[in-house]
DNA sequence: GTGGACTGACCGCACGTACGGGCAGAGTAG
DNA sequence: CTACTCTGCCCGTACGTGCGGTCAGTCCAC
């Protein structure tokens, strides 16, 4: 490899990071199980073993994506939480989120989302399962909330983040940044319908939709320092 | 195998069906990768030389399972909007539907849907795929027309197809047949949020969600002879 | 005889990963 | 400064296994 700085003396990390990005997105585009070492290691011109060294097993590799993913999207609904009061705006907030994360870091996004299943029942997942259940469980509370408060028409709440999740997990499917349709669009669109749908009205649908309101600025913002 | 009946003598097929449908439920408990010749084998007590002088190659396998699939989905779909002419209600009952077949055929919905991807790209799946381009254009010509006639908000019609396919498709991750909620409940409640969503109006609505209703009955009866 | 259903042994390959060793930098004693 | 050692990153190879697919041949119905 031609790769002069290496940041000598480094303490931890090397190329791990490296090779846990490349790793990811060989998730994304093939899936984990046709996903594999020797090609990540030919890419990075470097041998399998060396994975291997850092990782210990596939498992464990695709464990740590799903990790780092969750801790992330974790941390930002934490933050646009604390700027966001009324429900119909937080609710909004998730889905401009999930549709930011499928431009800002398209390959995580879609790897987590195409091996999310692997969640429910394999061993060495528990920590990723436990926060994607703590990330749902945040949208379950606002639609309670919403509901206590008056701003959405009865219902299953638990269901219905079900069904907001599935529209947004299932654009990695179709979703391209580079089409016609910009993830402005898509989140606008599907604010629209689904706080309508949970009986929000017009003017302030309206405004928690709209890609360059208040609640699209408050989740760029907190999305912004990609970390 | 103390099979003792397998009608001896059929001309075509055979173990063919048994062979197809052991296959298909495999590849919903495991996903199409790990699903292999030698366990569907096994588990039928033949050959795996057996499945492949009858398939030929796996993924002409999964070709079958998607296009019977889609062929069946497409005859109900051809089904009930011949019986129904409302817009609302028409919506209402491909979400019906789509919920249904998690019930009905859990082993091939689950297959189809997390295989899906595969639909996009993968050469041999020309067929499944027009087919499943065929059935969302359906819904998108069900869409524009309430947009037309005024019973739906307007708004992208593409999008509000794939916001409600999502929430249809991603069932097979958490939907348990034998679970707190039933079938029902589940159509019930996305019919409610997305047909409000749309902007149809509260009786309406109502009458079209509810899982006794006539739209409801229409699928069922639609749905009822499963070929 | 003819043709289709079915068998079971076998092949080749791809992939995860175990293992032994090389090598460069940091710390330390002299 | 030098020499030695320790440590962690990295390499290359080899191994075992699992799996898709091949093939020669048997059995049986017509």
């Amino acid at each position: 490899m031609s790769e002069p700085a290496v940041a000598p003396g480094r303490p931890r990390g090397g190329r791990r990071d490296e090779i846990l990005a490349t790793f990811t997105r060989h998730v994304a585009e093939r899936g984990y199980d046709r996903a594999n070492f020797g090609d990540v290691a030919a890419e990075l011109g470097m041998s399998k073993g060396t994975i291997v060294h850092h990782f210990g097993t596939k498992d464990r590799m695709l464990a740590e994506v799903q990790e780092r993913y969750m801790r992330r999207r974790l941390d930002e609904a934490h933050g646009f939480l604390a700027r966001l009061a009324a429900p119909a705006e937080r609710i909004a907030a998730f889905v401009h989120a999930g549709v930011r994360y499928s431009v800002d870091e398209p390959a995580t996004t879609v790897a987590f989302q195409r091996e999310v299943v692997r969640l429910t029942d394999e061993p060495g997942m528990e920590t990723a399962r436990a926060q994607r259940d703590a990330y749902r469980d945040l949208v379950v509370a606002v639609l309670h909330d919403g509901e206590a408060a008056g701003v959405f028409v009865p219902g299953d709440a638990r269901l219905r983040s079900l069904q907001m999740f599935g529209s947004l997990h299932w654009m990695w499917t179709w979703f391209d940044p580079r089409g016609r349709r910009s993830a402005a669009d898509v989140a606008a669109e599907f604010c629209r319908t689904l706080l309508r749908g949970l009986g929000v009205d017009e003017p302030t649908l309206a405004a928690a939709a709209d890609p360059d309101g208040p609640v699209a600025r408050c989740v760029a913002e907190v999305c912004a320092p990609r970390s």
